[in-house]
DNA sequence: AAAACTTGCGAAAACGTTTTCGTTAAAACA
DNA sequence: TGTTTTAACGAAAACGTTTTCGCAAGTTTT
């Protein structure tokens, strides 16, 4: 194993100072042309590279940031993800990627593991474990220590700082009215995620939807599941009882699976019944027949937080004001509704 | 913003050195019992926590490790990408992700990026550029400057070092021997991914499996397909003019996109039409009907992968002989294939 | 009472880099 | 010839930490 190299190392070679070697390097004009020739020249033979740890030392920063998300097993959080990655790649940043599963220790073990000069900022999508406990110091504690942090998708009110937010109340209301205008009477919800701020954001777009448009909410319409919980058995008796001839999913995975259990029920799509789902990953598009889909742009997302974060972590001035992007939604209609005209 | 506290400070508060205050809270006996208590108390309460990047100067160690993949938008990758993270967080160390989107240039220069000390090692899998160029330096020169590698899933002999590799080429011969077994006679092979080595070893296990079962390999019945090809069109003359029975499918990709095109040419599955694919993600699950998938367990692969790497940062001896580990795979049998009694 | 040992702490080096501020010698000027 | 400029380089501080070694004072042993 090669000891790598230093300016040290190249001091010695030539007898000269480490300061020369790194003005050498740095091209300054205080060295002398051919001086800074024959170093410049040995290093690059030997292929030095400034130790980054001891530049991060310095100058306190290390041009890393870390993106800390819920689940990574979800096409919406993956594809912010490639689009956080592909921006921090082209500014030069790296990323440092933690997983929180969910878990509101996590994330905060992470955290503080994490604010301990190794990073120059944050990008977090809340976990549903955060979202529950609403205790967030462990974020207002970060950004009090000079840590900026965006947040996306999963915010809080509770933190004030930059966000990338999808029109998640905008998304739904426009289901849900394509649904009433296609002429179904009876529109469902189901949940996987009505834990989560963006849960509760659709689900008061499904509501606003139907009474501006002069329906009433049906409570017993709108059910919530978890993980776990057998799709077939929950949701063949609840259309039955119900009358339903729409659903309206508030995540892709329940999309999904109610699509499943309405083929196997044997009930036509999308005459007898319509389905939209949130999140546009290769699921709704490849099952059969596809499902109808609101799209939040996933990566558009990734890369508008990565940038603001970079942006903030670029500039000089201090006390610049916090931002909120939101991002807008599109409906992408498939074979699971009807269209309009 | 708070000035991040330090070692000199709290030395300042107590008017003690810094070396003082560094061995009190590392609990050394060299101190008084209350000076350490004072100390430690004052630390405790102003949330002191060590410059990690002044201990990685230090130790030329960064408990960090890169990994590179060439596709995150991959459910073996994103599989694979779990594992390690769940090892690595349970080691204490953190990650920095880098994707090359299959580009060997991005590969290298990432990785020329990341040998600037921020890294105590790698895990990788190769690019479909990479594997193409068959140009492996950056990678052995990593290895020389001392830089432990472990190679997943696309790996290459050019390059000594720890290696976890699904068994593909058996995988394969699996399921080509479940596809005869069950009765199909003319058994077609698709591949998007012949450029890489998992695609070569899968597409070996096909063949072997004919040879040792009385058949012969028909070359006009492997298919190499370009993820932008329109499978209709490349498909629907293929299968009609090769009275095939049976397709193998080296990807998740084009197994899904065989069976669209299948359900919607009127063919019967798995009577008049077997697949089998590989990578068991959602997809191949979800879909109806539901694919006959080889899984290739890629959480564990990513688990297995950190676990060797981090074990080989943290074993004191340089020279413990590198390591391959094959991970076998298991057929799925869902509903594209008949069963076999 | 002298010698040896223990306790409690500080100075300084080390990790690798950049930058500010000398310092020396040669060159330019008066 | 004496003074000022300029060119080319080095010393040292700084970033935050750990650790080795040394030192003084007090304590124990002979």
């Amino acid at each position: 194993m090669k000891q790598r190299i230093t300016l040290k190392h190249i001091a010695k070679i030539f007898d000269v100072s480490i300061a020369t070697v790194s003005k050498s390097l740095n091209d300054s004009h205080e060295i002398s042309t051919e001086t800074k020739a024959k170093i410049q020249e040995y290093a690059k033979e030997h292929h030095y590279k400034p130790n980054s740890i001891a530049l991060s030392l310095l100058n306190k920063k290390t041009k890393t940031i870390g993106i800390i998300i819920p689940n990574i097993l979800n096409s919406f959080f993956v594809k912010a993800f490639v689009g956080m990655e592909k921006v921090a790649s082209e500014n030069g940043f790296s990323i440092i990627t933690c997983i929180t599963n969910e878990s509101y220790e996590k994330e905060v073990s992470i955290m503080e593991l994490l604010k301990n000069g190794t990073l120059d900022g944050f990008i977090i999508s809340l976990s549903e474990g955060t979202q529950v406990e609403q205790d967030f110091s462990h974020l207002s504690n970060a950004i009090n220590e000079g840590l900026p942090i965006v947040m996306f998708d999963r915010v809080t009110n509770s933190v004030e700082c930059d966000k990338v937010i999808v029109d998640d109340m905008l998304g739904a209301y426009h289901a849900t009215e394509h649904l009433i205008n296609s002429g179904c009477k009876n529109i469902a919800l189901i949940s996987e995620i009505y834990n989560v701020s963006v849960g509760k954001l659709r689900l008061e777009g499904y509501k606003k939807a139907l009474i501006d448009n002069g329906r009433a909410v049906n409570e017993s319409l709108i059910l919530n599941v978890n993980k776990k919980d057998d799709f077939d058995v929950l949701l063949n008796p609840f259309l039955k009882s119900k009358k339903i001839d729409a659903i309206l999913s508030l995540d892709e995975n329940s999309a999904v699976k109610a699509q499943r259990t309405i083929v196997h029920s044997g009930m036509k799509i999308p005459e007898d019944m319509s389905i939209i789902g949130f999140t546009n990953g290769k699921l709704p598009r490849f099952v059969t027949p596809s499902i109808s889909t609101i799209t939040q742009h996933g990566r558009h997302v990734g890369e508008v937080a990565a940038q603001i974060l970079i942006d903030r972590l670029n500039s000089e001035e201090e006390d610049s004001e916090y931002v909120t992007k939101i991002i807008k939604t599109n409906l992408i209609e498939r074979a699971t509704t009807k269209s309009l005209n």
